[in-house]
DNA sequence: GTGGTTTGTACAATCGTTGAACTTATGACG
DNA sequence: CGTCATAAGTTCAACGATTGTACAAACCAC
């Protein structure tokens, strides 16, 4: 089965679907296959996969290879007998995804190939705080082009992650309170850099990017909450496979959720947010330790002050600890409760506060998700660290490709 | 823009899609724009609406014609030149939905035609704790027997809606608390009686089923979650105009999400849950009344005590609604921060007390849903009453017809 | 070698949509 | 009252995509 989602001109209501229509799906399809195979697979074993005949899945693979997107090798099975078959994989050379991370005080850039496999990454520590939005942004947007030009990958399309409200179809940032942005035309900005007008771009929240990735990975959850932890606290829903960006791209902002409408004032103007409790500063915060300046990738020295006190069994910190665990319990309780969902995953800080936090949530799960003594909901780890968002980002890129070959064929010749 | 969902054969990951595939797409995009258009449409007007070209609206038309689903009618437009057109709406003799409910304390049927008009409706009041569950199906399926021969229209499906967690995959209900149900395979129950095992069945929480009743009447709404207190609290989630189930079927149990993680305890085992703050018997209960038992269609008596002690300006059951609205301002700010909702829609009992209660959830949700200010979420009144759950059912069954009619086609031979 | 087996390709047939006629039915106008 | 303009609906050859069948290719086993 296909992880992959197929192209949108089918399932969209309001459009009549032509055959080109169906091709394009028929060919995302076989594309998708080859993609999620661990080992390379054969056209017979396309047609075998999809129902589609033999003769069928040839044409459809002629033209993925004429495209660019897939090539031949050797075949995966020690053949037993008859004709051996063509192994097909994912072109090495074929288009390439470059993610880009505005976090708080750094910014990351990846480069993955079409298979996903990181070609190139680095993280440049600086607090975006300091600069306003468009010199944060431009001097991204160098270190994007300086991504490019260090590696063989002809990237075709860049999406950029960043922790706030995006609203993705506009490319412009609402919100990012940690940013202290607000109504930035991102995306624009980045245009500015020639090198990059010419890729397709794309923009969305941190945590969203971050799902993503967890679900690239992990082939088995099928529906989950991805919760974040970075400065702020949000969350990736993946619901049914893909990823739920609500109507306008605003959805997982679980870290003003109530925990306790009596509880601490927020930042946002409200009582008892999640952020109150579980937020890296609120844990330093009621450890008896001061917030400070929170960082996360690299350095990571917010996180490391908290491990390294719950290392030594620090009795203020074991029970801050806890109390975030216990309120991203009750909160993600809530969230399973009403989206009926089989799996939270960890990730950002929680996760390496995984050893602390982990069993509070469980047992609140346990406590609070109605199911829970029959279907109790799975708690896990996020697979991937802090680089996450980049890296999902950058999938998301090639995903796109996959999702939808024959729009990109279409804008690039077959010759390639 | 037809608001149905089509076939999901087209959509469907994992499946190729053959040119039959396409026919079906087509089809159902053809009668979505009948079903949703105010006045007839001519073949034309598919067309134009569509962007297909005349000759396939017109063979579209005609399949359409010949299984009974379209009938020819006066065009809507007063022909200014021209061969005027020749008018189409969804046939009244074509194939009608039957819904049934079964409430902790009654059973209600009600039969639609393919336009969705009520043709039928009753509501018998017994209390069904008092019964087994499979006596209590066997009345019920009697008195579905009744409203098949109680109308005209050629029922095709039946739909049950069912307060508690149900297995919508295999007709299950896994859980109904108030209604005292575990574990009951309720459609086997149904398919004993030989009238109703010739339909197709379907079965499902009364929430989601009342949540799409909503989402039939008002095309407005895109992304809303419609609560429906009965004796319970549940939701029904309506995301991108489609229903959302979850993955196993028990999306929206908002019940027993946390107020207050310290809060009273709670029939379901944890502390705080929204059901003890604003289910209808711990309104009463704060309101310093015994709660009895809670009935909920026909006679209302629960309600009617909650309206009438506030109606005369109680402080004891003022203070008691407010304390439910500020929970469930609470809890739907969650789910909206979470969820990007544009909309909450207050239903069930919650429709009657929404003097008392609107204003307070609205309140909260300005405080508490992070966009509030400058995208203020819509929170409305339920446009349907306490039949809303039967009527979506109902209404379901003939939006699936609507939704893949050649799937329906198939079955039915076009000489009807 | 020869037979068996599986892979990949070739070709006519089928199905659904397209585009461009063409027919039909009406109102406007003289 | 007849002619023209206009829009609706139908017919038909063509195109594009898939299917099924047949066939060539490549390899193993004996």
């Amino acid at each position: 089965m296909s992880e992959l989602q197929l192209p949108s001109e089918l399932g969209a209501d309001g459009r009549p679907v032509r055959q080109r229509a169906l091709r394009a799906h028929n060919l995302a399809l076989a594309l998708g296959l080859v993609a999620d195979a661990a080992t390379p697979l054969s056209r017979a074993d396309i047609a075998a996969s999809t129902g589609l005949t033999r003769a069928t899945a040839s044409t459809l693979v002629e033209t993925l290879l004429a495209g660019g997107l897939l090539c031949e090798v050797a075949p995966a099975r020690p053949p037993r007998s008859g004709r051996p078959a063509t192994g097909l994989v994912l072109a090495p050379d074929g288009p390439g995804g470059l993610g880009l991370e505005v976090g708080v005080d750094y910014v990351a850039t990846t480069v993955v190939d079409l298979a996903g496999c990181v070609r190139h990454a680095d993280v440049v520590m600086a607090d975006q705080r300091l600069l306003r939005p468009e010199q944060a942004l431009s001097r991204a947007a160098a270190q994007a082009v300086a991504a490019l030009d260090a590696t063989s990958v002809r990237v075709c399309g860049l999406a950029v992650a960043l922790p706030g409200l995006a609203d993705a179809g506009h490319g412009r940032v609402r919100l990012a309170p940690n940013l202290g942005w607000r109504e930035v035309d991102a995306l624009a900005v980045l245009r500015r850099e020639p090198r990059l007008a010419a890729l397709s771009m794309s923009l969305d929240n941190e945590a969203n990017y971050a799902a993503l990735c967890e679900r690239y990975g992990a082939a088995g959850a099928h529906s989950f909450v991805y919760v974040s932890g970075e400065v702020g606290i949000g969350a990736g829903l993946v619901l049914e496979g893909q990823l739920y960006r609500g109507g306008r791209g605003w959805s997982g902002e679980i870290g003003h959720v109530t925990v306790d409408p009596a509880g601490p004032m927020c930042t946002c103007g409200a009582r008892g947010c999640l952020e109150q409790y579980a937020g890296q500063e609120a844990i330093l915060r009621r450890a008896g330790l001061d917030g400070g300046a929170a960082t996360s990738l690299g350095g990571e020295p917010t996180v490391r002050r908290i491990v390294e006190r719950a290392g030594v069994g620090d009795p203020a910190m074991l029970a801050a600890l806890a109390e975030a665990g216990h309120a991203l319990g009750v909160v993600l309780a809530g969230v399973v409760n009403v989206l009926d969902l089989d799996t939270v995953v960890l990730g950002g800080v929680y996760a390496p506060l995984a050893q602390w936090v982990q069993p509070v949530v469980e047992q609140e799960l346990q406590a609070r998700v109605l199911w829970s003594t029959w279907a109790p909901p799975a708690v896990r780890t996020a697979s991937v660290g802090a680089e996450a968002a980049v890296l999902g980002a950058a999938r998301s890129v090639v995903r796109g490709v996959l999702a939808d070959p024959s729009r990109w064929l279409a804008e690039r010749p077959p010759v390639s």
